[in-house]
Formats: structure tokens, sequence, C-alpha cells
DNA sequence: TCGTATTAATGAAACGATTCAAACAATCCA
DNA sequence: TGGATTGTTTGAATCGTTTCATTAATACGA
């Protein structure tokens, strides 16, 4: 028995000595209520313990007041961060907010998306993995719109909100040149993601701008693990062609560099420089602390959210639009070559 | 305009040609429906593109499939970590699973709790904030019950899994003793938070029993800004009344520390040796790995899912139970004198 | 005083599934 | 052949809200 004392709208209407209706109104539209059975109602609804049932409100109203976010990594902060911000604006909006994890992993993508589609939610944050772009029409034929995040959507279908990856691999880049980095490499991997393939992208412009050659480590993810190891493949090269300042594609990948330079007895940044991207907090907390590419986190998540709620409440006027953020270069001591 | 061209189990009826008793068993007792309508009803289903209507469901059930998390902070990925671990197996009941952040605010706490009743979750997973303890009970008279995470449910009135803080405060304490500390400190708090205080009573014990001093500096909560702030008030010490081990009340405070201590020329370990407890995928990445206690963290959620499911599905011989998992030392380099 | 706005309150009809008692069909046995 | 048994299928009732067309009450101006 499920169900133990819930009271319902009707009771509350009955002690109250009001309608059913009077006591939804009292709930939605307080004001277009006499003071007078107001306080009645509300006095009842204390008395009684009343709670209002989720359910039958979404059904009566056809949609759930949710939001859905679909991550690709929970456990990396950054995407955190990003929920965070999304979460906020739920939060003011009156929407619950339910996060899900793809963990990169396309079977798990979809299931969510079902779960999505069956919960009715009003629409959908989401870092996309697989090929999912289509199924997202398709849904918001349905009524359910989405907005991509840390993505740019290329078609003009959805809106977006990403950082320009390019420009800020072009800045990581720069920047090494600029602390007297000679032979530079990027670490990262894999290049079907469009974010590692954008930051590469922009490292290589500045390379060949300055005329110099950009060596490649290419690594299956984004992990730390991967960064230790290709730390200690770098370490083995010999000295006069070991690079000497290297961009890892995300700030995990760095830390695991740092930690192999640091146990194999190369300093950073004397011999080595390090810059790492997203600016997590633990970058900032290392030891030797990150220079990275810090992109508003949070932020994202707060313009994402806006953007759908944008097309959910004026879904008729609502212009999707790509908003990119340009990201920013923090120094730190990893890359400080006094 | 919300409900496009959502197609109902009444749609797929009278396209499949049956009733919609048998659509609804097809979809929740298959094995009771005839081949050959079962196949006409997958078809209809098919063909109109049809999605169960979750609230629907609910509603006529008195219960919605979901669990509620509510964890003190989604940035510390402890907590994602038993997040992870919960998540899977109430994925594995089919339940859906919302994930909130009170964030240390007891008044986030007591909203997200409303909007768990008024979902109607079936179940509630919580690391308690502030003095909520009542309430769980008059929810769980209610029909929604909950199981304490990280936190020893003192009444027998709560399932409840937790780690033994206090022998993994002992544990640390007499790690640093046993690699030669004489002047051992305790960094953390607030005391009011029972995981703290049983960790500081746990390295106690280890100093009165080897009859040293333990320094203590408390701090207002357990973040990384913390630890760095009394690192720099630990390194302007005399070196002859410095402490020369300290055991952080968590992960972050100790990474804090570590970044302060090799920013002002400590050498850790040879000066001071440092044991931080979480175990995080941060701590061994830092570059000086950490030693810390490590906590079962994904097993801890699991746990915490299965008691809270093993108390929806029956109700009535469900035993409250303590799970206490005995935490791990796991020493690295920040504490290793050779 | 009467008609007309204006404002408040009512309650029956949805929303879309699940449930369950009853009807029906098929099979078996005496 | 009829009755009992087993297995399918049916469809009306139900869950707890919101919605909205009506009705009731009140105030206002002519």
């Amino acid at each position: 028995m499920p169900n133990n004392l819930g009271a319902k709208l009707k009771d509350v209407a009955v002690l109250a000595q009001v309608s059913v209706g009077t006591v939804s109104n009292v709930l939605n539209k307080p004001e277009q209520v006499s003071t007078d059975k107001r306080n009645r109602v509300l006095a009842a609804i204390d008395q009684l313990g009343f709670v209002r049932n989720e359910s039958a409100r979404s059904l009566r109203s056809g949609s759930s007041r949710s939001l859905g976010m679909l991550v690709l990594d929970v456990r990396n902060p950054f995407f955190t961060d990003v929920a965070l911000g999304a979460e906020d604006v739920a939060d003011a909006h009156k929407h619950s907010f339910i996060l899900a994890n793809s963990a990169e992993n396309s079977v798990r993508e979809q299931s969510y998306l079902d779960l999505f589609e069956q919960q009715r939610v009003q629409g959908i944050l989401i870092t996309p993995l697989g090929d999912v772009i289509e199924r997202l029409e398709v849904m918001r034929s349905r009524g359910i719109p989405s907005v991509l995040v840390d993505r740019l959507a290329s078609t003009g279908h959805f809106c977006s909100v990403s950082v320009d990856d390019t420009a800020g691999g072009r800045a990581a880049m720069e920047h090494l040149l600029s602390v007297g980095s000679t032979r530079p490499a990027f670490v990262g991997g894999p290049f079907t993601l469009q974010q590692v393939d954008d930051r590469y992208h922009g490292a290589l412009a500045a390379t060949e701008a300055a005329g110099v050659r950009l060596q490649l480590f290419e690594t299956p993810n984004l992990k730390f693990e991967r960064g230790r190891h290709i730390g200690d493949v770098i370490n083995d090269l010999r000295p006069d062609t070991r690079p000497d300042g290297v961009f890892a594609a995300n700030d995990q990948l760095a830390l695991g560099l740092l930690q192999s330079f640091t146990e194999n007895g190369l300093r950073v940044p004397e011999d080595i420089a390090i810059v790492g991207f997203d600016d997590i907090d633990f970058a900032s907390q290392s030891s030797i602390p990150l220079t990275s590419i810090r992109q508003p986190r949070q932020l994202i998540g707060e313009r994402a959210a806006e953007l759908l709620f944008d097309e959910i409440d004026n879904e008729l006027e609502h212009e999707h639009q790509q908003v990119v953020f340009m990201p920013e270069l923090v120094v730190r001591r990893s890359s400080q070559r006094s």
C-alpha cells in the first residue's frame, strides 16, 4: 500500500469548505482568490500536510516541469560545473533538473533519451556523443526541444553554447611560444571529438605562423592515465629532440603529464612547460599550479538553460542561436619561465 | 500546444485492433499475451512512434519509478562517485535517478525534500545536513523511506551506509607515527560534522596511545582554500615546533596544504608528511601523490541503494541495518620517508 | 431601480495510463 | 455432451490534478 496517508486536493477542499477548483487556484493563481478563502485553504493544507502530486499535475497539463541534462562524464568536474549553472537556471524557473551521465557510451545515451521522452521533460541540454542529432530533431517535432552544450551546432537547427576551441588552442600555443618554447608539442585525442580537433588546429595555426614544427602525441581518450603514459614516452626522448613545451587537450591529461614529469625528474616549467585546457579547480590546486585555458563553465550551463527556456516559452518567435564564448588564458606556474 | 503528435495507448489499440488493456499488458506483462496480438501491438507501437507517458503511469500506480538522492556537494568528486554507484543500482531496477545538491545549505535541503515528495519518489538517499531526521521519519510514515549515506544512523530507525571514520582517523595517524612523525597535527572542521569529529577522535586515540601530543588546526569547512591557508599558517611556525606530519580531514584540504608547502619550499614528505581522507582520484593524480584513507565510494552508493530497494520492496519484513565499511590506508609519496 | 460590467467560486470533464472483475475461448475429461 | 479448467482478452473505473464554461455575487452608472 503505497499511498498511506496522502491527503489530496479534495480533502483539503472539504476541510476548508470550498470547491476543489478554488484550492487549485490558491495553489496556482493565489491572487484571484479572496483573502478569506485563501487563508482557510492554506490552513487546511497545513493541517492535513497536503503535498501536491506532481504526476497528476503533469498528466493534466501535458508536460512535466522538468529539464533533462545529458553529459559525457559526470566524473569530469568540467561537466559538474556546467550542470550546476544549468541547474540554477532551472531552479529559478521552478523546474526540476534531471542530470544523467552517458559516460561516453552511446547505448546509455539513447536510453536516457528514452527516459526523458517518457518523462515528458520540457527540454533537453545535451553534449551529444553518438549520432543523435536526427533523433533530437524528431523529438523537437514532438515538442521536446534541445540545446547543444560544449558543442557548436553545425546545422542551424539547434541552439548551442560552446567555446571557441580553435582560438583557445591558438592562445595556448602562442603562450608557449612566447615563453620561449622552440620544440612545442600537442597531446590529445581522439580527433573524432570536435573539441580536440579544433584545439589542435588552433595550436597548429600558431606554430605555423611562427614557422615552428608542432609535434603530435595522439591519445585514445582524455583521461589522466593517458597523460601519464605520454609523459613517460616524452621523458624517454633524447633531451635535444624532447619537447620543451606541451599543450594538452584538457586538464586531466595535463595533470597526468605533470605527475610523470615530476616523478621522472623533469623540472616543470624549467625543462618543459605545460598548458592545459578547461581550468578545472584541480588545475589551480595542483602543487605546481597549471596554466590553462579557462572556459566559463557555469556560464555555459546558464546560457544553455536560458536558451532552452526561451525556446520552450516562445516556441514560435524563438530563433536558434550559436553562443560561442571566448576562452581565456590563465597563466600559472607550470609555464612561467621567468 | 505542448502535445503535438503524441500517440497514446488508445491509438495503438485501435491500429492493432485490440483493446487498450491488451496493449497495456504487452507493455507490462508480455508473457501473458498471445504471440499473434503481441506482434501486432509491437508493430503498431513502432509505426506510431508511441512513447509511454510516465506521469500517467505514476499517477495510476501511486508512485513514480524513481529515486532521489541528496548530497552535500556535487563538486566534491567523492559524492559524484557515490552517486554513480547508486545510479547503477537504480538503473538495474529500472528506476530513474534524480541527483540533487544541497550545497551544504539547509534551505536547499528542505526544498529538495519538498520536490522529492511532490514527485512521489519511491525512496531517498541522503547525506543529511540540517536537522532533518524528524522530517525523514514523517516522510517514511507517508510511504517514502530513506537511507542515510556517509553518516551512521544513530537511532535504529534508518538504514545507513557509512565508513568507520574513527578507525580511518586512527589508521591515518598511526601511519604518520610509524613513518617517524613526532609532532603530528590534525587539520579539519567544522566539528559539527560527525565525520570530522570521528576522524579527529580516531587520530587522537592513536597519539594518546603513543604518548604524543596532537596539534589541532580547526577549519570552518573542508575546502581547498582552507587547506592552503592553514598550510601558510603552519609554514610560519618555528621549525622546531612546526608539525612534521599532518592528517587532513579530507583530500581537498590535504591538496591545499600540499600546494602551500610546495610553494613555501617545505619539502613533502621530508620536512612534513601529509595524509588525506577519501582517496578521490585527484589524490593519486597530484604531482606528489597523496597518501589517503580510501573509502569504497561506488560501493557505498551501491549498498545504500540496495538497502533502499529492500525497504521499498519488502516494507514489512525489512529490518534496518547499519552498514559500516572499513576504510583502507593507501600509502603514496606524500608520506613516504624512506 | 434596472441592466451591465467585474470579480469570485464552482464542479464536471479532461489528461493517459493501469487494474481487475467479468466475458470469452479453447482444451480436457468423464 | 456437458462441465470444469485454464488461458486470453476486454473495457469501464480509477489515480489527483488542472481547466474552463457557468453561475453567483457584488459594484457601478444612468
